[in-house]
RNA sequence: GCCCCCUUCGUCUAGUGGCCCAGGACAUCGGAUUCUCAGUCCGAGAACAGGGGUUCGACUCCCCUAGGGGGUACCA
């Protein structure tokens, strides 16, 4: 048997973190097995542009890499993959229970079923319906009609016996069937419902396996109804824990992002991103540019490697010790018996610590290749387009600032963090405290000045020399090292933070070095010839 | 309300009756290294929801309670 499990998002607009661990679970548990992932698209209640919403959902599932062997873009045997299109196979189906007594017309309105369900409560009973109103034959159906009531197609659920759910993550569950309802599988306007449509296509494209999240768990026994009354062989079931909002456990939902802004570690998460998108001149779209939402990470400049990863071990585990995997090594590695049954909170430092964890990994071409984009679009780089490769001593440059940054860039949008290695020497922006804090003081200036002379006869313009060289320097003058560098810093790079002096000094040049502090200087000049205290 | 599911450090988890006075990771807090920052290294604190059983022995099995979550739609 190959293993096919599927997953289907409603086209909604985004892709949100929990949707896509589920995604993953299905994924990699097709890919584990060689079987196949089918991607199908639950828009049976879209009334919005359903291309258009669900455009960001596919390509953030094509980002992290999560590919599917069936559905929109590459077609497959048993499309369409919408159920918007497949109405003909529902409808057959519904014909099909209604023919074998598992359904039936149901020419109550949501009124009196309101009155029933409300009296039920009231006596503290399992609300069942009372059929009144269900139609079984012709003459039954043009009774009501006649009355001009509409049908609506409603399950005719067993009212005794025990099912037992088998499912793999959760073992046996077991349910009366006198508690379920008769569920509407078709509107009263004939168009169909989830359960139904669900089943059906579950069937069609021979899926094997459905993993889906805990959520569904209460609605499989209306689901094993269907599927047993029209004749097919059920699936097995996997239900998965939810994602849950960080610090509670109660499921991330697609409609409280702006409550999870509040949440500290999402607001510092997004904080970052707002840095470098600013950096990119991105205006982002309020909404969905959240830390839940997965485009979030790409805009950013996370490894889809990063996310994944963390996003796997967001219930489920394959050991006490590892937890730095591969996408191979998860497709080796993952089983459904090893995911856990609670739900697992998200936390976006831990991800953080994934995404550092899975940067640092990177060799230095492969964080050339992702840090250019970003130089690109801010308009850093120049000489080439984006998609262009950059000019050689530019690319020189590049790799001299990402290998001095060390571990210092943690997403790919962190290189603009150190565009003041980039810009035109007269263009440097100077951050105000920074100068305040190291320039300003007594005798920076003049210390500033005689170092300038020595650093214009350095012949070898190199990190280390530049050190030994300024040791020297600081030992002549009888000052700390300390004294120097913090104002040098600030002179040549307009910031009190950044990469080892030294490296940052061989990465402008001497040229450039020089033409920064000399710059620096004067303005301290005129600025305290204004205003002399 | 009713039904179902879940419950180990703040968080993600390991643990399937003795290896556990509970292991790892993130986070936190110390300390070391350093020109800042990032890192790195060393170290610390931190949990079996509660109560009953079963057993020579329970984090592990059973029951109850509590708490959390989900479902209960002509939503998905």
């Amino acid at each position: 048997m190959t293993v096919r499990t599927r997953f289907a998002p409603s086209p909604t607009g985004y892709l949100h973190i929990g949707g896509v661990r589920t995604a993953l679970f299905c994924w990699l548990f097709a890919r584990r097995h060689g079987g196949q992932f089918i991607l199908r698209i639950d828009d049976t209640d879209q009334q919005r542009n359903v291309e258009e919403a669900l455009a960001p959902i596919l390509h953030g599932l094509h980002w992290l890499g999560i590919d599917w062997d069936e559905g929109p873009e590459v077609g497959g045997p048993y499309g369409p993959y919408y159920q918007s299109q497949r109405g003909d196979r529902y409808q057959a189906a519904v014909e099909k229970l209604l023919a074998a007594g598992a359904a039936y017309y149901d020419y109550a309105t949501t009124e009196e079923l309101q009155v029933e369900r409300e009296a039920a409560e009231r006596e503290k009973r399992v609300f069942l319906s009372s059929r009144r109103f269900m139609a079984e034959t012709a003459v039954d159906r043009a009774r009501f009609e006649a009355e001009g009531r509409k049908p609506a197609v409603r399950l005719k659920m067993p009212r005794e016996g025990t099912l037992v759910i088998q499912d793999i993550i959760r073992g046996d569950v077991a349910v009366d069937w006198a508690r379920e309802q008769d569920h509407v599988i078709q509107r009263a306007d004939g168009s169909f419902l989830y359960h139904l449509a669900n089943v059906v296509d579950d069937y069609d494209f021979k899926i094997t396996h459905v993993i889906r999240a805990e959520e569904h768990l209460s609605n499989t026994p209306r689901q094993i109804f269907i599927a047993q009354s029209l004749g097919y062989d059920l699936p097995i079931y996997a239900h998965l824990p939810f994602v849950a909002e960080p610090g509670s456990k109660t499921k991330l939902s697609k409609r409280k992002l702006d409550k999870y802004l509040k949440n500290a570690d999402f607001a510092t998460l997004l904080k970052h991103g707002r840095k470098v998108a600013d950096a990119l001149g991105l205006t982002v779209d309020q909404n969905t540019f959240n830390p839940v939402v997965v485009d979030f990470y790409e805009q950013v400049g996370y490894l889809p490697e990063a996310i994944t990863n963390y996003l796997a071990l967001l219930g489920w585990a394959l050991d006490d010790q590892t937890e730095h995997f591969s996408r191979a090594e998860l497709i080796q590695h993952f089983s459904l018996e090893r995911v856990n049954k609670a739900a697992a909170s998200f936390d976006p430092k831990k991800l953080w610590s994934f995404q550092d964890r899975h940067m640092q990994r990177l060799t230095l071409e492969q964080k050339v290749e992702r840090v250019v984009p970003y130089l690109q679009r801010a308009g850093i780089v120049e000489h080439c387009g984006a998609g262009e490769t950059p000019a050689p001593q530019e690319r020189a440059k590049i790799e001299h600032v990402i290998r001095a940054a060390g571990d210092r860039i943690k997403t790919s949008g962190d290189i603009l963090d150190y565009v003041y290695f980039f810009v035109a020497d007269d263009h440097l922006v100077y951050d105000e405290k920074a100068v305040a804090k190291s320039l300003q003081k007594l005798g920076a200036a003049e210390l500033l000045a005689k170092y300038c002379g020595q650093l214009a006869v350095v012949e070898s313009f190199e990190a280390q020399p530049l050190e030994q060289m300024t040791h020297a320097f600081v030992e002549a003058q009888g000052v700390k090292i300390g004294d120097i560098v913090h104002s040098l810093r600030a002179a040549v790079t307009g910031q009190s933070v950044g990469l080892g002096l030294f490296d940052s000094l061989a990465i402008l040049g001497k040229a450039s070095c020089l033409s920064r502090i000399e710059r620096m200087l004067k303005q301290l000049e005129s600025s305290n010839n204004k205003c002399p205290d």
